[in-house]
DNA sequence: TTCGATAACGAACAGAATGTTCTGGAGGAC
DNA sequence: GTCCTCCAGAACATTCTGTTCGTTATCGAA
């Protein structure tokens, strides 16, 4: 543990009574004055800590690394879907909190880019070539894995973390084969 | 045409600076202040027309039909998907305002779960039985759409909707086919 | 235990935004 | 032309933001 107790202590306050207002009324809802009140820190406290609201999200994400799993490449395609959906369940408030609808989604985009880039690896590994038709298939992929997760987290589906897997899966990997294998730019039309 | 005219000027002048305004700092950052300098409009006369910010946004999506192109299901598996590209193109300016993530997102969701209802449809057309495996695979397929929908709208690529739209089923039917040719509830989990 | 450094308190402040209310005046419908 | 509706404009209470500053308490190291 480094640096001054208080200092940990305050951020931990303020943190957690960030996740469980946001929790409650949604991010958007959340005021700074809210976070003080329940943290019960003052205010010059929190600015000193903090620039804003959104700050705070930042913080939660750089201390728990809750959406960096993949631990190793091993499998094959989309290793990272069943240990990230299984993670997810682990740490069901926070991700809650922070990922859901309720999280405002200040930081689904985030979440997006860093899984866009996993998605681009792999791709990339498993022999196709980078170009524009790449980088639009990841977006698919991304947008279908993403759905599913913004799904389970909003609580409108009950399935297990397997079952999530394995729906993604049977619905992408097909095409993505199929589209890697065949390594055609873009099917019907012009690359780029 | 019904209705006074003061009215119609007013409501249009307030909506078109809605616009304008998300498109130079994005949904988040315009404030009725804004708004109202813009249209060159009294405080009381916007509060006597809209309740809010957001209120401005639904009634744009009252007024032009912009997400529900889809005709009829004349083609087909997924006969929306190109229309509403191209139904996307046409509207440039406005669904970029809308629907961008400049455009904060609150009408996404409403989009998405258009949009889910319409792939629903289809699926059941195509043969699909009802079923929790069924919503979650109609979750990834909006996903992957609204994606790519997204991607455009934000400008991350220049792709034509022919070229979104191929990649879109290249990517997606396969899966979909196999799963409901198949009929197996979840590929390797249990049902619900 | 002592002591210097530093963090937290808390109150106050300017600035901006929200949403309401009122009065007088202008514009449109008929 | 008349009457009624809508609009302008200003003032207002309220809330939130982000900053400042003097005081107090807490920490870590010697």
């Amino acid at each position: 543990m480094s640096g001054d107790r208080r200092v940990r202590r305050t951020r931990r306050l303020i943190q957690e009574a960030l996740v469980a207002l946001i929790l409650e009324k949604g991010y958007e809802a959340v005021t700074v004055t809210d976070v003080i009140e329940r943290a019960d820190v003052g205010r010059s406290t929190f600015y000193s800590h903090f620039t804003d609201k959104h700050d705070v999200l930042l913080s939660n994400l750089d201390d728990h690394d809750f959406l960096r799993p993949a631990p190793d490449s091993g499998g094959g395609l989309f290793a990272f879907s069943l240990p990230m959906f299984e993670h997810a369940r682990e740490r069901g408030r926070l991700v809650r909190a922070l990922l859901g609808r309720r999280g405002g989604g200040p930081l689904l985009a985030h979440g997006e880019r860093l899984l866009a880039e996993i998605v681009r690896r792999e791709l990339l590994a498993a022999g196709a070539r980078p170009s524009g038709a790449l980088d639009l298939l990841v977006v698919c992929v991304v947008g279908a894995y993403m759905g599913l997760l913004r799904a389970w987290v909003d609580g409108e589906t009950a399935a297990s973390p397997a079952e999530l897997d394995a729906t993604f899966r049977t619905a992408v990997e097909p095409g993505v084969r199929a589209l890697i294998d065949g390594d055609v730019p873009y099917p019907h039309g012009r690359d780029e």
